[in-house]
Parts: C-alpha cells; sequence; structure tokens
RNA sequence: GGUGGGUUGGCCGAGAGGCGAGGCAACGGACUGCAAAUCCGUGUACACGGGUUCAAAUCCCGUACCCACCUCCA
C-alpha cells in the first residue's frame, strides 16, 4: 500500500506519486508575522510536519519550504499604531512563532523564505507575466501592477469557481482602485509605494516604481525558486484555498510553470463557533495554554483529530486528550527506559501494519492513534502477566515519534528537563523519608497512620501508588481548573 | 448569488454499504489492607423524512439546522 492524500484540486484522494522518485517537495504557506501566534495558527504547521515526518519515514527525501510573510497592510498598520518600525514587529513576532512551533515540536523547515528577502524574483515573475500579457501596470500612476483574470481562461480552476459568478465586489471596493483595473477580479501583484501613508522602509525600487510586493506573488516567486517550476505538494489552512492559493496557481501557470501536483489544505480550528481572529483575546495563544497542558500534551490534542476535520476547541477537550496520553505515557514509564542511541526515525517497516494504513490513508492520525492505544494495552497486559514489554514498548515509541509525539525526543526541552531533574531529586528526598514512615506503618497495619501520611502527600501535589517494588510517587497530574 | 464542508453514544473523536476505531467519563469484576495504576467486562450512537439494497451511519432524493470561502486570515 503507499501514501494516498486528498487532493483539494481534484477534489478525491488519491495515491501520492512523486514527480521525482524518493523525493518530496513541500510548499506550505506560513504565517503573515503581524500578531502571537494561537492555538488556531499552530494546528497547520502541525499537521504538516506530521505529514512530513511521515514521509521521511516512508523514505522519501523531503525538502519542506514554509515561507513567512514579512510585510503587508497590518503589519504596517500596526507598526504605525505601535510607532516602531515594522520590520520591528515582523522580526518580533516572528520569533514569537518559532518559539510557539518548537514547543510543540513542530521542526524548523528546511529553509524559511520571506517576502521581502525575494524582492529580484518577484519582480522577475512579474516581468515574465506583464510580457506574457497576463500583467499589466495600472496607467493611473499609482504604480500598481495587476493580474490580469480575464487573460487566463483557467482561473477559478482550484475552487472551480467562475469569475462571472464571484461575489458582486461593488460592495467591498474602493472606486479609486476599481478604475486601475481591468476586471474588478484583478488582483495586485506589486503595490504602488504610497508615500504620505508608509514608510520609505516598505518600498522598494522596480521598473514600476517604487513598492512592495503583493500577497500572493511571494509565494509562487519562493516556491519556484526553492522547489522548481513542479513540486509536489502546496499546503495551507482551508481559508487559503482562495484567493490566495487560486492566485498563486494563476500566476504560476500564466507564467508557464506546472507548479503543484497536489493541494492540501488543514480544517479550521474554532472556539465557541467562531475562528480564533485576534480580537477573542489571549487564552488561546500559546504561552497561555501552555501554562494548562504541556506542550506534548497539546499536539496530541491537535494530532488526535484528522487534519481536515474542524475542531472545536475547548478546554475540556483538551484536557480530555491530555488525559489520554498520559495514559501511553505512564505505560512506557512502566518499562525501562530504551538505552538505544538516540533513536534514529524508525523506519515504516518498523510499525506496525495497522499503523502504516492508517498513516497512508490520508494521514489518518486518529485510526493511527487508536493502534497506539491498543498496543498500549496489549503492552500493560505483558506487564500484568510478569514479562518483558520492552519490544511492545519500542514499537509505542516509534509510532509516537512518528507523530512527533514521543516524550523521550531531546526535543522536547531539555533545559526544563534538567530543571525538573534536579527539582525532582529534591522532592524525592523529602517524599523519601514520608514513604519510609508510612512502610513502616503499613507494616504494622496501622492503616490509619498510613494514609493520613499519603493524604498528607497528597496535599503536596504528589500522588502515591503502590506497587510490587513498593512505593511510587509522581507529580498528580490534576488539571488547573477554569481557563 | 456562487463554491465547499458539517450534524455520530454523557463528552471528544474515527469510519464511509455487512463485522460496535480509540480516548475521556460512568458502572460492574479481578488485583489492593484501602486506594491508585493496570487488566477483564458493560453502550444496540449515527439530525429528520422518504427511497435503493438481502443488508444503509455509510448510496440516492428531500427537509432542517450549523459552518467556511468569495475582503486580511492557518
Amino acid at each position: 500500500m503507499t501514501l494516498r492524500l486528498h487532493d483539494t484540486a481534484t477534489r478525491d484522494v488519491r495515491d501520492f506519486v512523486p514527480l521525482e522518485a524518493g523525493k518530496a517537495g513541500i510548499y506550505v504557506c506560513g504565517l503573515t508575522v503581524q500578531s502571537e501566534p494561537h492555538v488556531g495558527h499552530v494546528r497547520s504547521a502541525v499537521n504538516f510536519d506530521v505529514l512530513r515526518r511521515w514521509l521521511t519515514v516512508s523514505g522519501y527525501d523531503v525538502r519542506f519550504i514554509r515561507n513567512v510573510t514579512d510585510i503587508d497592510d497590518k503589519i504596517l498598520a500596526k507598526g504605525e499604531a505601535q510607532g516602531r518600525p515594522w520590520f520591528e514587529i515582523a522580526y518580533r513576532m516572528g520569533r514569537e512563532l518559532d518559539k510557539a512551533l518548537d514547543a510543540i515540536n513542530v521542526l524548523p523547515p528546511t529553509y524559511e523564505p520571506a517576502a521581502t528577502g525575494h524582492i529580484p524574483e518577484i519582480l522577475e515573475l512579474i516581468a515574465q507575466l506583464v510580457a506574457r500579457g497576463h500583467a499589466y501596470p495600472a496607467e493611473d500612476g499609482s504604480g500598481d501592477v495587476y493580474f490580469d483574470v480575464r487573460s487566463w481562461p483557467a482561473y477559478g480552476e482550484l475552487t472551480r469557481q467562475k469569475v462571472d459568478d464571484m461575489e458582486p465586489e461593488e460592495t467591498v471596493a474602493d472606486p479609486l482602485v476599481m478604475a486601475r483595473k481591468r476586471d474588478p477580479r484583478d488582483f495586485a501583484l506589486w503595490k504602488g509605494w504610497k508615500k504620505a501613508l508608509e514608510p520609505e522602509t516598505a518600498a522598494w525600487p522596480s521598473p514600476y516604481g517604487p513598492g512592495r510586493p503583493g500577497w500572493h506573488i511571494e509565494c509562487s516567486a519562493m516556491a519556484a525558486k526553492y522547489l522548481g517550476p513542479a513540486f509536489d505538494i502546496h499546503g495551507g489552512g482551508v481559508d487559503l484555498r482562495f484567493p490566495h492559493h487560486e492566485n498563486e496557481l494563476a500566476q504560476s501557470r500564466a507564467a508557464g510553470q506546472q507548479f503543484a501536483a497536489y493541494w492540501l489544505h488543514n480544517a479550521w480550528i474554532t472556539t465557541a463557533g467562531e475562528k480564533m481572529s485576534k480580537s477573542l483575546g489571549n487564552s488561546l495563544l500559546i504561552p497561555n495554554v501552555l501554562e494548562r497542558v504541556r506542550g506534548i500534551e497539546l499536539r496530541y490534542y491537535m494530532v488526535s483529530a484528522h487534519y481536515r476535520s474542524h475542531v472545536e476547541f475547548s478546554f475540556e477537550a483538551l484536557d480530555e486528550a491530555a488525559k489520554s496520553f498520559r495514559r501511553i505515557e505512564s505505560f512506557l514509564d512502566r518499562v525501562p527506559p530504551v538505552v538505544e542511541e538516540v533513536a534514529q526515525r524508525p523506519s515504516r517497516n518498523r510499525l506496525p501494519g495497522a499503523f502504516i494504513a492508517a498513516m497512508d490513508d490520508d494521514l489518518g492520525t486518529p485510526a493511527a492513534i487508536a493502534v497506539i492505544h491498543d498496543t498500549v494495552r496489549e503492552g500493560n497486559r505483558i506487564l500484568g502477566a510478569g514479562e518483558s514489554a520492552d519490544a511492545v514498548a519500542a514499537s509505542v515509541r516509534a509510532m509516537l515519534d512518528v507523530l512527533g509525539l514521543d516524550p523521550a525526543d531531546p526535543a522536547w526541552g531539555s533545559s526544563e528537563a534538567a530543571a525538573d531533574g534536579k527539582l525532582s531529586a529534591a522532592v524525592d528526598a523529602l517524599v523519601a523519608g514520608l514513604l519510609e514512615e508510612r512502610e513502616r506503618a503499613r507494616a504494622d497495619k496501622d492503616w490509619a497512620r498510613a494514609d493520613a501520611i499519603r493524604d498528607r502527600i497528597a496535599g503536596a501535589g504528589i500522588a502515591v501508588e503502590d506497587t510490587p517494588d513498593g512505593p511510587k510517587w509522581t507529580l498528580a497530574a490534576s488539571v488547573e481548573e477554569g481557563s
């Protein structure tokens, strides 16, 4: 069986056939770095990180490009509002995003190109489109350059929309802008510098006068630069299908490129039935969510739904997911730590067949997780029978690793782990004394006293379990109340 | 108006013609001094109304409600 993926362009699930055997080129639209990352923002990153890992495990040499849009109207407006340079805003938010993605073990892309670093490539592409008659500079001296939608009959092919069916634009359009366009649906490739409103740092020289790139063109230019005129997979959130991806496709094809062979789109994560707009407040920002659950638990929550399924975010569901994950972890804790060298990414053939089948079926992570739970149960059963479950644990870890969820992966914050280590050594020394006392009481069958000691330890947030090897303590996995 | 998607048991969340994914919660049982953890067991859920079929949560027709995109958006 081979990997099958859902392609938005054809609207079906079909075999993934790479353009070049053994290689996979992926371009994912990253974020416009204009505000702090929230739960919604990182879902896309997690979903495509899973795709990337699965392709890698399946033997592909993956080139994974995720761009960052570091200039747009909102970034400029924000800089203006804060009295700071726009590039400072973009850079700072970019770093926030990196931190958030690190916290949930999203691997860095092969390369992360930024729009402002590719002005020459963008201008070259625009020049090609103008030369081919698919783009034109506005004639009103604004310096804008537009893509000529009517010159490209295939326009709308990705989302199967006809230009004439699209929403009447009169409602939104600025008449001044409308006047520059041959068709209201034409979109900007290059935006002329508005001297009165925009800083000089936001303008680059061009044959059409100073200005900056439009939103869509950057992705076409950067995808071509790093992946070539034809590449395998283009990804992003569903909202990007139109207009962004539709426009990218039109630009690149009109310039004579084949562009992406597969289009993948992840669904939204919403709250209270609404999408997470920036106005919803801070509770869903990544650092805040990570005060409630660990990064690995947040990631588990995201991976436990299929990437094309809409998720209604709730802290209750997040807590449930965290508990579910701890079940897996506690099994892993029951077996001796694997001593093997830094676990190199497992190969497909080391994974259970049901897991492979689930992942190959359009990245069926929910079913894949079900296989993990089944395996965990089997492992617990074996341990209960007093036998070694090392092999089972290794299998569980291999599966978790594919999903970026191996608790032993050093990517899960080594500095924190070191601090935790010291702390737990200190706590262990203190708790050990109490536990000895309790063991004496138990030996005397003084249950009241034994339980009193256990209650006291529990009061400090530490749970005690009696195992065949004696008492063990763990931090009680209680979940904080409220949000 | 155009385009696409959704409605599954107390909750989350898969599946997409026949065998009850998985998790959380709950209830029984085993184990335990009692617990915890673990294991075993317990649910006749698929928005509504028709239809096709030996067989429908899954296919078809209709209805209701919800959502997304067509404007910046993961």
